[in-house]
DNA sequence: TGACATCGTTTACAAGTGTAGTTAATTACA
DNA sequence: TGTAATTAACTACACTTGTAAACGATGTCA
């Protein structure tokens, strides 16, 4: 089953590397330093954690990584949009469907497509 | 600012406070017991927390505590959703609908009540 | 008025997290 | 070839979290 679980600020470091991988750690710190605080060792620790965690993996060129993950971001989206429906809203998607199109300011052509993507789940049941 | 973080654990707990406040611990204990394998021990220490967290607080009735919520649900919701579709989808609030319209089987009721949250959205912009 | 049950409080403890300095190895430049 | 710079690894450390037992106070029933 391999619970993998990924913190906070380790979801910061791999959006920027499914971004743009493969990345060198240097490239993944410069990015990361647009949005964050963090030292570079802060960024390095991450990156060991994540490699532990099996959630990234690198190849070694000279004395510096190439990372990539090892994870599909569409697994993880998935896995922490299920967990986050569970804990907030009780397991009700319809809810929290509500809950961000009420609160949210779309723009007239976010409205269709998401009116569109309506259809489409209409259709096929 | 008093960043206030709820944990998974704690959510647990605060929800269904939320729907049977007030409570007593016991009754929180028994409605938790529905759905966890967590000592009553457990849940008391959650209680605790939340307490000095000042997300809970009670009125005492002889030796026991009756306990409710300090905060509201949709504050907590709220920001909850906030770091979340900041976190996974970027702070995009429309992927994120996309994603949850896509990935979720709705009813056609669902469906129609969510066009007309969309066309009450469109009206309002 | 004891003895037992029931509360909330305190203490425990390992694992995870945020945050980063220190170190040892390797590379590159002079 | 030696020294400076860079890199990943190791160490650090306080705080949070999940999980719960132990303890002391209070209430209850006989």
């Amino acid at each position: 089953m391999t619970e993998i679980a990924i913190s906070d600020a380790e979801w910061q470091v791999i959006n920027v590397i499914w971004d743009g991988q493969p990345m060198t750690s240097q490239e993944i710190v410069a990015e990361l330093s647009a949005t964050t605080n963090w030292a570079p060792a802060t960024v390095k620790t991450m990156l060991h954690r994540l490699t532990k965690k099996e959630v990234l993996t690198f190849d070694q060129q000279g004395n510096r990584y190439v990372y990539r993950a090892r994870v599909r971001r569409s697994d993880c989206v998935r896995r922490e949009c299920r967990s986050f429906v569970r804990k907030v809203f009780s397991g009700e998607t319809s809810s929290l469907l509500a809950h961000f199109l009420k609160s949210s300011k779309l723009t007239a052509e976010e409205i269709q497509d998401l009116r569109n993507i309506l259809d489409e789940q209409e259709a096929q049941s």
